[in-house]
RNA sequence: GGCGGAGUAGCUCAGCCGGUUAGAGCAGCGGAAUCAUAAUCCGCGUGUCGGGGGUUCGAGUCCCUCCUCCGCUACCA
């Protein structure tokens, strides 16, 4: 078994339906758990829904619903977006999971256990709808003198009885924790903002409501539901088993990457790993927050109503080419930008026209004028400089930028490998060849047969179906599908040993048509 | 208000600690090739590197200032 590698990504509040913002995030993580399997790790990858709050429970009343039927609800939704995009999850977590009860409070209870929590009043202005109280001074003021949150909400003065965790006792000790690992929040942009919010100083942090009681209940105190984040975040130790001492805790905690959103950084960045450090636990390796989608550089609200089914934009363009977009186009921890359009553009131009095409030319090749029949070649200087700059790109360039989750990076690197194929194959015209010298013609289709297996390999995490699709074509073993294949100089000679011919081949990255409805008005 | 980031070819962006004629992809124009998914390859850019000032032998790359956009955060009154 191989290192181990353990990837969440937020869980989602399931009060409607996925958005293009949770399927980019899915994605993403799919990305890198599938990397990180190539890269021979063994990888545990956990997802989930978060379905406690007020809002869920209001939204239920609404429905005529009990908040467990809605959460199991739209909990299946994101299963299913999970499903279709082709995201290998290990763990779907529900934090209406009575295990997930069990583990807040197990947390709750070291917190307290340390000194960390405390009886007192909260009290402020305090939005229903928001769930969350606000400064007089963030409030404005609506028709007939109604006070309105940031959020255009109505709030009123509110008196509550709650927990408070001793937030302020930990400012030291997170920020030690940022310097002593200066990759613990990613990208640089965020870590600066939350050392500054820690270096401004902490207050106590309220983490128990009175108000509703669709949560998890707070050990003797049973009229005190848990704050939302005390909740949510321990899902990331539920899914392991916590609190039982098993062996699963053991193997994968701390988790090496919690991948959110940088709406949520801080409370990955400086609430949970607090909240582990009063329990006595390990804090996570990383917490990166990328950025946010924006549609035609406009951000979605239902307002404009420029709201994005995810899955309608996979079945519309294919699962692999909006994944392939996604992670090829957007500057991984920056705000992306997408259009039908620039999906079209961009999947035609690299992944069908340059890469899909250079594939389909040379097994085509091999097919008609080789019978599909591998053999051992003499390589000349050109095949092995080619050979070298594909294998920099597959074994070197790309998984040293995916490692740091530089992403168009990575994938930019694989782009000029492909390239430089093509430019090959048309130096070294093998059609040409086919009536001049035809041993050296199968040399050159040879040497890009070599080529496609690393360059699809390489990509593998990216694009899983179309990548499967072509290794089944080349009849590369399942097992003969990672970084370590890659670095085995033999796997040639064992593929020609088979004497598995190539057969007809199919387009595994076919060209996309710009649906119509999509066409600018 | 404070802190931070950004403003580079029509579009999206690279440009590390200052140093040869400022780069890539896309789009556009011209040519070659015809094995392949009308795909591929080659060639072509006189860009005030947001404005102004400064340091330096030399600045897109450092300093000051101004403008615009964005993020985090605060709040006088």
């Amino acid at each position: 078994m191989g290192e181990p590698y353990y990837i969440t990504t937020a869980i989602s509040y399931p009060n409607g339906k996925p958005h293009i913002g949770h399927a980019y995030e899915a994605i993403a993580a799919d990305v890198i758990a599938r990397f990180q399997r190539l890269c021979g790790r063994t990888v545990r990858f956990q997802t989930g829904t978060d379905e406690h709050g007020l809002k869920m429970a209001q939204k239920a009343r609404d429905l005529g619903q009990t908040p467990k039927q809605l959460a199991d609800e739209m909990s299946q939704h994101f299963i299913d977006m999970c499903d279709v995009l082709n995201v290998s999850y290990d763990v779907f977590i529900r934090t209406t999971e009575a295990r997930h009860h069990q583990a807040s409070q197990e947390l709750w209870r070291r917190m307290q256990a340390n000194g960390d929590l405390y009886l007192d009043r909260y009290e402020g202005w305090y939005s229903v709808r928001d769930e969350a109280y606000y400064d007089e001074s963030e409030l404005t003021v609506g028709e007939g003198g109604q006070k309105l949150s940031p959020q255009g909400t109505p709030v009123e003065w509110t008196v509550e009885e709650s927990w408070f965790f001793r937030l302020s006792a930990y400012a030291e000790r997170l920020l030690g924790l940022y310097r002593d690992n200066p990759g613990f929040i990613q990208p640089e942009s965020r870590r600066n903002e939350v050392l500054r919010f820690v270096e401004g100083g902490l207050r106590d942090l309220s983490v128990s409501r009175t108000s509703f009681d669709w949560g998890v209940k707070v050990p003797g105190s049973e009229n005190h539901v848990m704050y939302v984040w005390v909740d949510a975040l321990t899902n990331y130790l539920t899914g392991l088993g916590f609190p039982e001492e098993t062996s699963t805790v053991e193997t994968w905690w701390p988790a090496d990457l919690h991948l959110i959103g940088k709406d949520i950084v801080r409370f990955h960045a400086v609430y949970w790993p607090a909240f582990l450090m009063s329990a006595g636990l390990p804090v996570p390796r990383q917490v990166f927050g990328h950025g946010f989608l924006l549609n035609r550089g406009q951000k979605e609200s239902k307002s404009l109503g420029n709201v994005t089914d995810p899955l309608d934009l996979a079945d519309r363009f294919g699962v692999d080419t909006l994944r392939y977009f996604l992670l090829r186009e957007v500057a991984f921890g920056q705000d992306g930008s997408y259009s039908p359009e620039a999906i079209v553009t961009r999947a035609n131009a690299e992944l069908a026209n340059s890469f899909g095409n250079l594939v389909q030319r040379v097994c085509s090749m091999i097919f008609k004028n080789m019978d599909g029949v591998l053999h051992a070649f003499d390589e000349t200087e050109a095949d092995r400089t080619l050979r070298q700059l594909v294998s920099d790109a597959c074994r070197v360039e790309l998984p040293r930028e995916f490692a740091a989750l530089n992403f168009s990076a990575g994938i930019e690197a694989w782009m000029r490998a492909v390239f430089a194929c093509n430019a090959y194959i048309d130096e070294q015209a093998p059609w040409a060849l086919k009536k001049t010298d035809p041993a050296r013609m199968e040399a050159v289709l040879l040497t890009l047969f070599m080529a496609i297996r690393d360059l699809t390999i390489a990509i593998s995490p990216v694009v899983p179906a179309a990548a499967g699709k072509v290794l089944d074509q080349l009849s590369i073993p399942a097992s003969e599908r990672d970084l370590a294949a890659l670095d085995d100089p033999a796997w040639f000679a064992r593929r020609v040993a088979t004497g598995e011919p190539l057969g007809q081949p199919a387009p595994a990255f076919p060209r996309i048509e710009l649906p119509s409805e999509d066409a600018v008005a």
